[in-house]
DNA sequence: TTTTCACATATTGTCGACAATCGGAGTTTC
DNA sequence: GAAACTCCGATTGTCGACAATATGTGAAAA
């Protein structure tokens, strides 16, 4: 299990890194119980590190800290992931407005050979969706990065970036909303082009609200049969 | 110098506070290197406990870190502050419009009464206006609260909270726009109780874009005189 | 049987010391 | 004289051990 995104950096990074992935793609369930000496141990490193790693996890909102009662795997219950959402359709909606009238060209039309390639992704098999999966969401931090503002960037792309990968893990199994969400990127693109910001942020808008409502259905079944 | 709240928790999160604190009265300068030695000399602890508060600083966005080259104050320049109210905008104006719906009656006559108390502040005296200014953050943290929506309140409340705040500090001296500013909580307050959440938005993202351009100003003059 | 208390264990919080790395002063060379 | 190199000091990164606190178990009393 050798990570593959470069090794670098302190041993704290590298905890951080390897602990974030752990947790997004649900080898470590939600909930759990993150012990120090243990994970240390499996890192091959000291706890001092580790407790720097879970520091900063914590500032990701990826685990909860208690003092003096350890951190644990967050939980993301509905009211969560509805707040995530609710929160991500303003910040999506802005960078959407404002990338109207930042992006260049060059940029644009690079977003349009992007989702070229998540269709061809999908035309070949639908076996590997959750490839196009991690394809969508850099179509979205392309877009915040279009905003050409830091914080913005930062908030949609280190920290909540996160939170949604953890989602659509948990999700990914049985999602093929992957076509009316290309048809929708296409549009949203399409606007760009056209440098009509009030366009693209409402079609941004939709189309997260789209995603919350199908995710939202898909945690109801889930409860359900968990009843 | 014996800090006044609760001086409770790990080591760790007395340092993170006190520094905080220190950061956002500009105690400690805007890029001013932070010696881990030094600090935790100061505060009486280890550096164990100081890491993990450089690191919690470091999520604040009130500190920048560079591997193996220390942590720094950060630095706010016109575009970061430029961002932080474009975000702010988005996000307080979100909050509105749902506070709207969902805060109850005595809520926002509590809120009201808030306003009647930064009034009462500033007829007796102009000389405190920071006290004010603080004031002026709790009327749009309770707002943010009203949302319901708790990653809302975590970042306007825990994160961007102290960078306004610093900001404030900065620019605290010369600023006479608590009269104006006042005006325009009465009326958000007043499109609250009217639950008209569109026009409260309206309000709300005006009131920032006034504030943004208020201090926009300021800081032009300060780099003119910097020049 | 249930509740409560006390103790033992495990886990977190903290410290001091050591190793690795970076920045700068002084020197050497072209 | 300027540029590059080398070495030294300072600072950060890391580890292991100890202290403080919480958790869980068991026994004793109601």
């Amino acid at each position: 299990m050798l990570s593959s995104p470069a090794e670098q950096g302190t041993l704290a990074d590298i905890a951080t890194r390897r602990l974030a992935h752990s947790i997004v793609t649900g080898e470590l369930a939600q909930g759990q119980k993150l012990n120090e000496a243990e994970l240390a141990e499996s890192f091959g490193m000291g706890r001092g590190p580790l407790r720097e790693a879970l520091r900063h996890l914590e500032g990701m909102r990826l685990v909860n800290r208690i003092p003096n009662a350890g951190a644990r795997v967050v939980v993301l219950d509905r009211k969560t992931l509805s707040d995530l959402y609710a929160v991500r359709e303003a910040l999506e909606g802005m960078a959407c407005r404002i990338a109207a009238s930042q992006m260049s060209d060059e940029e644009i039309a690079q977003l349009g050979k992007l989702l070229d390639q998540h269709e061809a992704q999908i035309k070949k098999q639908g076996g590997k969706v959750y490839s196009q999966k991690e394809g969508d969401l850099d179509f979205h931090y392309q877009i915040a990065r279009g905003s050409r503002n830091q914080m913005l960037m930062d908030l949609l792309g280190s920290e909540q970036y996160q939170l949604l990968r953890m989602c659509r893990y948990r999700t990914s199994r049985n999602a093929e909303r992957t076509g009316p969400a290309l048809q929708q990127h296409r549009q949203i693109v399409e606007a760009l082009a056209q440098r009509d910001g009030e366009l693209a942020e409402m079609l941004m808008r939709r189309h997260i609200r789209g995603a919350w409502h199908s995710i939202s259905e898909m945690i109801a079944k889930e409860e359900e049969e968990a009843a």
